[in-house]
DNA sequence: GAAGATTGTGCGAACGATTGCACAAACATA
DNA sequence: TATGTTTGTGCAATCGTTCGCACAATCTTC
């Protein structure tokens, strides 16, 4: 005599035997697509029946019949840098709007845990991937061209654009930071560059040659540090000071190559901004209040990260259209860490 | 004449017909659990066949037939929160450790919409729910013990303690960094409280109050923020002097609401630490940066998200465990933000 | 050597939604 | 009135796995 009978949980099933109809006809009723086939007044019946038993629609059931799962993978480099955080909440924000839902993983590892997370995500029959992890060549790319699943790079692109990618303007970003500090008075620029195998340490590192052959200077005091992280970029600081001492700013490849080279002129004793004056790359968050406030270029990652998913979304519905890398516009955000050189 | 005759993907009963068995032998032989039953020798050709036709076991298909989803929902407040994104990454290790994916989903709005968020994921069929979310009575909770999916709260915990948590030690903590201050010689220290609604805001002011008692300090000079972030501190700090402008230290809630504390008092002139001192909680990453370094209480996010996750795989397990919440142990981090009173 | 226990496979019904096809009824046209 | 044409529903197969049950063959044990 239990009050609340807890029904086995409704299904169209159940609906169409309170109904006395059959369960595609309640699917239909359900279905906005369908709808329109059924009598208005037992559409009207279905929905109210449907309230009544708290029908849900098991997406998972739906799935399997389809093949389609409302879901897309994300796959980030590195869950805790803020940057990722960011683009992965813009991605959030468009694909909730949407109705899709996020299967979120960390790749943490080399590139050949990376095709085994791409394999549990496609074996869970995502719709598509957004990876933000992609290298220059990358073979989970190849490995997601194979398995036909629709994909965007975001962030990171690859040389040849082989899927759609929405990244920012590297080159032309760091020909700000090398052109502010070359008004600035500087001659004697390094760069600490990222990683090769990406796009972003390659684009940048060749941003700054250009930007310095271009403003007649010296392009070749590069140093490229082999991850994005603070430990590296102190050690590339280090490199720095070792072969050109007379370096007077840095160039840094992001922020955090930046606040490496911050820690290691603090451990040296050279002073930023008065000795040597520093730029980074992202403009990620808090990164203003870093003493000196740190000049940087801006990379708009929520944006980005939005954008990512309309392109997902744009590329599950037309899986044959070419892909088309969408460069993102930065700015020069100017703070402390720059002082015009020699006052 | 095509060479790949991309045959439609392997099931289980492409390797049976291949193999001259019935399926569900073959997937007998594919189940560590059951393989035990069958015929090394024939495990061993299924294992074979199964390589040759590239077999992926379809989840979708076995989470109709079980219900189980090896699927998690995680919702966080805010993604673009770095104590939330490393919570996050915490989860994600230990998640993928077990074979489980995590599916993410970013709050950003009110509550009503919460339970919006927890029905969207109930009805994925994830087998257990993460929430970061929780307000110190939440209906979202409510809603999951309804539902009877297993839930652990991080971070965050309800007042009676339903579901199984996972926080810091907020009273202890808020306790270390007053007597800090105390300990400094301060006297006359006011509190910018977190958001009466959730634990953390409720427990630390009461951390507050209890250490200020007991140092024989007035501990009233509260202003609690409506929000965790820099303008809510702001705003706070902005009353605080207003009402007791003869305020030596500050202790806020969190980082980012001491942020906003520092933004207004450089607005206003005053100097962080030699006219009033400042602390934080949880340590969030870079915050070690900041001018001048922010001394706070150390929460250990990452590991909190791993014992979530850990906790949550115990609650699937056996559902009807009694839930405990588990206090992690916090530490004070002295920096620069803090200065001994009048010199 | 008969009765029972064990072992290895096969069988087929779920799980719940989707969808092409069929079919009756109502309606339009000639 | 006979012949199309809609329109609204029902029917049943399908997606790929899982798992209780059945059954034959082989192995024990007294």
């Amino acid at each position: 005599m239990d009050d609340t009978p807890r029904r086995k949980a409704a299904t169209l099933q159940t609906l169409a035997d309170a109904l006395g109809v059959h369960r595609s006809t309640v699917a239909r009723a359900l279905n906005p697509e369908e709808r329109h086939r059924i009598t208005p007044e037992l559409v009207q019946r279905v929905m109210e029946e449907a309230e009544r038993q708290g029908y849900r629609r098991d997406i998972i059931a739906a799935s399997l019949r389809t093949g389609k799962s409302r879901l897309v993978g994300v796959v980030l480099p590195d869950l805790a840098n803020p940057v990722f955080s960011t683009i992965l909440d813009g991605v959030s924000v468009t694909l909730t709007g949407h109705s899709y839902s996020m299967l979120v993983a960390g790749s943490g590892g080399p590139s050949d845990k990376q095709s085994e997370i791409v394999d549990t995500l496609v074996g869970r029959r995502v719709d598509g991937l957004i990876l933000a992890t992609a290298m220059r060549d990358d073979p989970t790319v190849s490995c997601c061209m194979r398995l036909k699943v629709p994909t965007v790079l975001v962030n990171r692109a690859e040389d040849k654009m082989r899927v759609p990618s929405v990244v920012p303007a590297d080159h032309i970003g760091m020909g700000l930071a090398v052109d502010y500090l070359a008004g600035l008075g500087h001659r004697r620029i390094s760069h600490i560059g990222g990683p090769e195998e990406v796009s972003t340490g390659c684009l940048r590192r060749q941003g700054f040659q250009d930007a310095m052959t271009a403003a007649g200077l010296d392009g070749s005091r590069i140093i490229s540090a082999k991850s994005y992280d603070r430990e590296a970029g102190a050690a590339a600081a280090r490199q720095i000071f070792a072969r050109w001492p007379d370096t007077t700013a840095i160039a840094a490849g992001n922020d955090l190559l930046a606040l490496g080279a911050l820690d290691y002129m603090r451990a040296a004793g050279i002073d930023c901004p008065k000795q040597v004056s520093l730029t980074g790359f992202n403009d990620m968050p808090f990164i203003d209040l870093v003493d000196p406030a740190l000049s940087t270029v801006r990379v708009p990652q929520f944006d980005m990260g939005k954008a990512a998913a309309e392109m997902l979304l744009a590329a599950i519905a037309d899986p044959d259209s070419a892909p088309q890398v969408q460069r993102h516009p930065v700015t020069l955000i100017t703070r402390q860490s720059c002082a015009r050189v020699g006052v």
